[in-house]
DNA sequence: ATTATATATGAGCATATGTTCATATGTATG
DNA sequence: CATACATATGAACATATGCTCATATATAAT
């Protein structure tokens, strides 16, 4: 195939699909996202439930909420999360589907 | 929810997925593997679309060849790799098509 | 055997990433 | 307004990552 055959990715899809699986790509994100596609969750259960200190889970909650993967919505104190991005979820349970069953 | 009624991924399959996501999060692993999957290609004419050193390609191919997200053949002194892994493409496809279309 | 070409690999370096620790902000309650 | 609770945020640090540079290996041709 010649150099001007081929049919090349535009530099901004690279950045953009770079940037979703980034996310996707760390243990901590996965369980977060994982968990809030289950179910609405204020942050200390999050942290309770995986396990980690509220500070890691809020920067990670800030980044999500930055790439726009997760809203919240609050009542008096707490802060309930939930997942804002299906796309992002369905190639999440995808690769998940996929190593369980393989 | 209570703790004991969540679905919990297996830390297996948190880093097997991880994995995955961690290969498809570089641009440069990206561009090869988009390009490998329109065409069988060698080291040298990846190096050479890509605009990358044969350095740089080589480090990147060992890493998704022990991965065995891709395969190789061997033609006199050139190498011809390949994908090997439709499940990683479909989930690269899928990312592509949705940042294009959104 | 020597040389040329194609690819692989190890070391070193610069940058990115995820966590912790300390502290700040925001909200309800006495 | 003072206190407590829920969450956010900045700085610092340790580890991971991807590249370059130099060099090694493999194959073919002379």
């Amino acid at each position: 195939m010649k150099m001007e055959d081929h049919s090349f990715l535009k530099s901004e899809t690279i950045e953009n699909v770079s940037r979703i699986f980034k996310v996707l790509a760390d243990p901590t994100r996965i369980k977060i996202l994982y968990l809030l596609s289950q179910e609405e969750c204020n942050v200390n259960h999050i942290a309770e439930v995986l396990e980690m200190s509220q500070s890691a889970v809020s920067h990670q909650l800030s980044m999500l909420r930055n790439l726009r993967l997760v809203k919240y919505r609050r009542e008096g104190k707490t802060l309930f999360y939930s997942c804002d991005d299906e796309h992002v979820i369905s190639l999440l349970k995808q690769a998940i589907d996929h190593s369980e069953h393989h």
